[in-house]
RNA sequence: GGGCGUUUAGCUCAGUUGGUUAGAGCAUCUGCCUUACAAGCAGAGGGUCUGCGGUUCGAGUCCGUAAACGCCCACCA
C-alpha cells in the first residue's frame, strides 16, 4: 500500500461515493439500534446548490453518519422542493427566452416544460450532493410534486377545511404585480425606499376650504373612498357631515370620524383608499364604505384611472404628480424613507389588493403549538435556545395564511365549483360540471408536511410508525417563519407529535467582507469549484468546525486552505504509521510514552463524544485538531520513533490512528476511508464503531511523568534559544532520575560537564529533572537583563500567590485541588527564584 | 416602538456550570531542508476581553447600565 508524500483530494474523493452508495452503506435498517431519523430541508429545483446548502448539509451528514456508527438505525431523506412562484418564474423567463409567452400556453403543455425543467436541475443537485459525500437513502427520496406528498396535501386540505380551519374569503392580501399572485405576509420583505411625502388639497365641497391630505401614494386617490380624520381632532369638528371633493375625478366623498387617523401625523388627515391599503380596507369596512379598484393585477392603472388606464402604477404616480402641480392641487412635497413591501421572489413593490383567496385560520393551530411548547417532554427544543422565541412571538401574532397562488407549478386546490356550489374533497365530483378551482397552493403549505408525508403519511407506513417523529431538523433561522413553524403546528395537528425533538438552527454564509453572498454583487461562491481545489473534506471540516450554532459564517478560503493542512497532516502521520508497521510477535508491553498518547487518546474519546452528543462541532473540531496535531503528531510520534521495534508501540500508533481516523470520518468521509482501507482491513470507516471510551487504557501517572519530560524539553529549547547557544554546551545533571529518554527527546548532541566548569551556567529544570546547562560563551549584558527579568516576573508571581493563599476566604471557598495546586505553583516558584539568585 | 444578537490578538473566530499566566487559524519576527509532512519543524512577539457600576475569595464568563454595529417582528396616510 503506497502512500504519496502529499495529500491529493481530487484522486482521493473520486470514485467512492458511488461505491458506498453501491454498497448500500446509505440505507437505513441496516442497525440493530434506535432510529435516528432526520429529514433534509428539500433544495429548490431552481437551480444549483450554494454554500449556504452545503453547509447546512454538511452538518447533517456529520450527525447522520455518527449516529450510524454508533450503531443507530440512521436514516437520512433526501427530497427536494418545487417552489411553486421561484420555479413558474424561472421556467417562464426561459420560455420567453425562446419568443413564448407562456400564459399563453395551454396548461398541460407548460406543465411538461415544467417537468423537464425539474428534472434537469435534480440531475444538478443529485451530483452535488454525491460531490460532498452525503449518506442520504435515495431509496426514501421525495418529490413534494409527488403522487404520495400530493395524497398528503390533499388530506391536509379536505381535513382542514372540515374542520373550519380553512375557508374561503374576500380578503386584502399583498398582491405580486410581476408574478401575478397572491403571497402570504411572509414572502413580503419590507425594505426602506426613498420616496415623498405628497400633500394634495381636496377642496371641501361648497367651500372656499379645503384639506391638506398627505401621502405617499398619490396614484390611488382615483380610488378614495373618503377623508378620514381622528374623532378627538379638535381641528377638524366643525366639518361633520361635509364632504370633499376628489380633485381631477370630481367624485364627493365624506369626511369620516375614525381612530384609525393620527392627529400627530402629518395634518391629521388621512385619505382612504379602501381596496388599496389594508388599514384603510379596515377603516372600510366600520364605515360602510364600498372599495373601487383602480390598479389592476398586473400593476397597472385600470379604467377608473381616467387618462392614466394601461399606465404602470409607478409611473403614473410620477404623472400623476406632475398634473396635480399644474392644476394647483399639489400643497407640496417632502422627501421621506419609509419601507415597502416587496416581493420575496421577484423584487418588485406588493400591492395590497382585495380578492377572494383560500386561508388557513391561524389561531386555533398556532395555540397548539404554544401549549405544546410548554412542555419540557414533547416541546420542540431549538440548539440554541433562543430561537425558541422567534417561533413563540410569530405563533402569538399569526394571522390567517393565504394559502392559494395564482400560479400553475403546484398542488392545485382540491376545490371545485358549480354554481355557487363549493365541492372540497381528494377526488373530483362524479357528476357533470363541477370545475376545479385554477389556482395552486403556496409552496411552503407542502413543506409544512415534508417530515411525515416524505415517511408516508397519511398511510400508517411501516416508515412513518418506526422514523417518525424525526430526530433533529437542521436550517438556517432565516426560514424559521416559513417553514418549521409551520410543519411545528401541522405535525402537531395531524401526527399529534412535534415533527422534530431538536431544531438545530445555523446561521447565513457571508462573504469575507460580512455581506450576504447574492447574485447582484456578484460574491457569491460556488461549493464545486471550493471541493475542485481543496476537496469535500477540507471543506466540510471548515464549514463545521468553524461556528458555534446559529452564528453567521463569512467565507474565508484561508481557512479552507488551513483545513486542507490538516488534512495533509494527517495523511503524513498516517503515511508514518503505514511505513514503519512491523510484526511484532512478543507480548504486548507499553512504554510511558505509550501510556501517555493513549490516556490523551481516551479523554479526546470522552470529550468528543460529549461535544458530538451536543452537536457543538466547533468544539469536536477543536479537541480534535489540539490532540492530532499536538498530542499525537508533534510529540508521541516524536517519541514513538525511540521504540518503533516494541510491539507497545506499534500497538498504540495504529489504535490511536484508527481512532482518530474514525473520529474525524462524520467531518472528512473521503480521506478517512481512504486511509482507514490502507491498513488492510476490507471494511469501509462508515460502518465500522465509533471509538468508545475505555477506563483500562488511562494511565494516570505515567501522563504526568511525560507531560513533565514535555515541559522540560520545551524549557530546554526556550533556554537555549533564547540564549543562542549552538550545539556545543555541556551539561550537569542534578538529581538521580534516569534521564535517558529525556536525552533522547532533547537530541543531544552535548556532553558531561565537569563540577567545576566556569562557564556561563544557565539552569533548567521541571518538578522531576533537573539540568544544569553550561555555554562556553561569556554571558552577555543581554542574558543578565534575561535573568533579572526573569527573577522580576517570579517575584510579582509569587507575592500574588502569597496573598491568594493568606486570604482565609479563597482557602476556605476555592476547590480543594485548586488550593493545593497554587501551593504547589507558589513552592516550585520559590525554588526556581532561589536557584536563579545563587549564581 | 418591541425583541434578539455581536463587540476578545493585525484579520476571522473559540472560550461549557465563574477557578492557573484568556486560546486557535491566518498574518508578523527568529532559527532550522531533523529520513511522515517546508502546505513542515522549533521558538518569539502581539490582548487594560467595547465603556462604566455591581455581586463574589475570584468575572471574558453572572447582574445592572451606556455605546457602536447587525438581525428579526410590528408600524409607517
Amino acid at each position: 500500500m503506497e502512500m504519496n508524500a502529499k495529500y491529493d483530494h481530487q484522486k482521493v474523493e473520486e470514485g467512492k461515493y458511488d461505491d458506498w452508495k453501491e454498497k448500500g452503506y446509505f440505507e437505513c435498517g441496516k442497525n440493530q439500534g434506535k432510529p435516528f431519523t432526520i429529514v433534509i430541508p428539500p433544495p429548490n429545483v431552481t437551480g444549483k446548490l450554494h454554500l449556504g446548502h452545503a453547509w447546512d448539509v454538511t452538518i447533517q451528514d456529520i450527525m447522520i453518519r455518527y449516529k450510524r456508527m454508533q450503531g443507530f438505525d440512521a436514516l437520512w431523506v433526501p427530497g427536494m422542493d418545487h417552489a411553486g412562484i421561484a420555479t413558474q418564474a424561472k421556467v417562464d423567463k426561459k420560455l420567453k427566452e425562446q419568443g413564448i409567452e407562456p400564459r399563453e400556453m395551454d396548461r398541460e403543455e407548460w406543465l411538461k416544460v415544467a417537468w423537464d425543467w425539474k428534472k434537469e436541475y435534480a440531475k444538478t443537485i443529485h451530483d452535488q450532493w454525491g460531490k460532498l459525500g452525503l449518506s442520504l437513502d435515495y431509496r426514501k427520496e421525495r418529490f413534494t410534486l409527488d403522487e404520495g406528498l400530493s395524497l398528503a396535501v390533499r388530506k391536509v386540505f379536505v381535513d382542514l377545511y372540515q374542520e373550519g380551519l380553512i375557508y374561503r374569503g374576500e380578503r386584502m392580501i399583498n398582491w405580486d404585480p410581476v408574478a401575478k399572485t397572491a403571497l402570504s405576509n411572509e414572502e413580503v420583505i419590507y425594505k426602506d425606499v426613498e420616496g415623498y411625502f405628497y400633500h394634495i388639497k381636496y377642496p371641501i365641497v361648497g367651500t372656499k376650504e379645503y384639506l391638506d391630505v398627505a401621502t405617499t401614494r398619490p396614484e390611488t386617490m382615483f380610488g378614495d373612498n373618503a377623508v378620514a380624520v381622528n374623532p378627538d381632532d379638535e381641528r377638524y369638528q366643525k366639518y361633520v357631515g361635509q364632504k370633499v371633493l376628489l380633485p381631477l375625478v370630481n367624485r364627493e366623498i365624506p369626511i369620516i370620524f375614525d381612530s384609525h387617523a393620527d392627529p400627530s401625523k402629518g395634518t391629521g388627515c388621512v385619505k382612504i383608499t379602501v381596496n388599496h391599503d389594508p388599514n384603510d380596507y379596515e377603516v372600510g369596512k366600520r364605515h360602510d364604505l364600498k372599495g373601487i379598484t383602480v390598479i389592476g393585477l398586473d400593476g397597472k392603472m385600470n379604467e377608473n384611472a381616467l387618462h392614466y388606464q394601461g399606465m404602470d402604477r409607478l409611473e403614473c404616480r410620477e404623472a400623476l404628480v406632475k398634473e396635480l402641480q399644474e392644476k394647483g392641487y399639489l400643497l407640496g412635497k417632502e422627501k421621506i424613507v419609509h419601507s415597502v413591501g416587496h416581493s420575496e421572489r421577484t423584487d418588485t413593490p406588493v400591492e395590497p389588493y382585495v380578492s377572494k383567496q383560500w386561508f388557513v385560520k391561524m389561531r386555533p393551530l398556532a395555540l397548539r403549538v404554544l401549549e405544546n411548547q410548554k412542555k419540557k417532554e414533547t416541546k420542540v427544543h431549538f440548539l440554541p435556545s433562543r430561537f425558541e422565541k422567534i417561533m413563540n412571538h410569530w405563533m402569538e401574532i399569526t394571522y390567517d395564511w393565504c394559502i392559494s397562488r395564482q400560479l400553475w407549478w403546484g398542488h392545485q386546490i382540491p376545490a371545485w365549483y358549480k354554481d355557487d356550489q363549493v365541492y372540497v374533497g381528494m377526488e373530483a365530483p362524479k357528476e357533470e360540471g363541477w370545475v376545479q378551482d385554477p389556482d395552486v397552493l403556496d409552496t411552503w403549505f407542502s413543506s409544512a408536511l415534508w417530515p411525515f408525508s416524505t415517511l408516508g403519511w397519511p398511510n400508517e407506513t411501516d416508515d412513518f410508525k418506526r422514523y417518525y417523529p424525526t430526530n433533529v431538523l437542521v436550517t438556517g433561522y432565516d426560514i424559521i417563519p416559513f417553514w418549521v413553524n409551520r410543519m411545528t403546528f401541522q405535525g402537531l395537528h395531524f401526527t399529534g407529535q412535534r415533527p422534530f425533538e431538536y431544531c438545530y438552527i445555523h446561521g447565513l454564509i457571508r462573504d469575507k467582507l460580512g455581506r450576504k453572498m447574492s447574485k447582484s454583487l456578484g460574491n457569491g461562491v460556488d461549493p464545486m469549484d471550493v471541493i475542485h481545489d481543496y476537496g469535500a473534506d477540507s471543506l466540510r471540516y471548515y464549514l463545521a468546525t468553524s461556528t458555534a450554532p446559529g452564528t453567521d459564517l463569512r467565507f474565508e478560503e484561508e481557512k479552507v486552505r488551513s483545513s486542507w493542512n490538516f488534512i495533509n497532516k494527517i495523511w503524513n502521520a498516517s503515511r508514518f504509521v503505514l511505513l514503519n508497521q512491523k510484526e511484532v510477535k512478543s507480548l504486548i508491553q507499553y512504554r510511558d510514552s505509550d501510556k501517555w498518547i493513549l490516556t490523551r487518546y481516551e479523554k479526546t474519546v470522552k470529550d468528543v463524544t460529549k461535544y458530538m452528543d451536543k452537536y457543538e462541532f466547533q468544539n469536536v473540531g477543536s479537541i480534535l485538531y489540539k490532540f492530532i496535531w499536538e498530542d499525537f503528531c508533534d510529540q508521541y510520534i516524536e517519541m514513538a520513533k525511540f521504540s518503533l521495534e516494541e510491539s507497545g508501540t506499534q500497538n498504540t500508533l495504529k489504535k490511536v490512528l484508527i481512532g482518530i481516523l474514525k473520529m474525524l470520518h462524520p467531518f472528512m468521509p473521503f480521506v478517512t476511508d481512504e486511509i482507514y482501507q490502507k491498513f488492510a482491513t476490507k471494511e469501509n470507516i462508515m460502518i465500522s464503531d465509533y471509538p468508545k471510551y475505555e477506563k483500562e487504557f488511562v494511565f494516570l501517572e505515567e501522563e504526568e511523568e511525560i507531560n513533565d519530560v514535555i515541559s522540560f524539553v520545551k524549557l530546554f529549547r526556550m533556554t537555549k534559544a533564547e540564549h543562542q547557544i549552538g550545539k556545543e554546551y555541556a551539561v550537569v545533571l542534578q538529581n538521580e532520575k534516569d534521564y535517558s529518554f529525556l536525552m533522547q527527546m532533547l537530541k543531544w548532541e552535548g556532553h558531561l560537564a565537569d563540577h567545576g566548569s566556569t562557564d556561563t551556567c544557565y539552569k533548567v529544570m521541571s518538578k522531576n529533572y533537573s539540568i544544569l546547562l553550561y555555554d562556553e560563551k561569556e554571558s552577555t549584558e543581554e542574558d543578565e537583563l534575561k535573568k533579572q527579568k526573569e527573577i522580576e516576573t517570579l517575584k510579582a508571581s509569587i507575592l500574588k500567590r502569597e496573598n491568594l493563599l493568606a486570604n482565609e476566604n479563597f482557602c476556605k471557598r476555592a476547590p480543594e485541588k485548586l488550593v493545593k495546586e497554587e501551593q504547589e505553583k507558589l513552592c516550585f516558584e520559590k525554588k526556581r527564584l532561589s536557584e536563579l539568585t545563587d549564581f
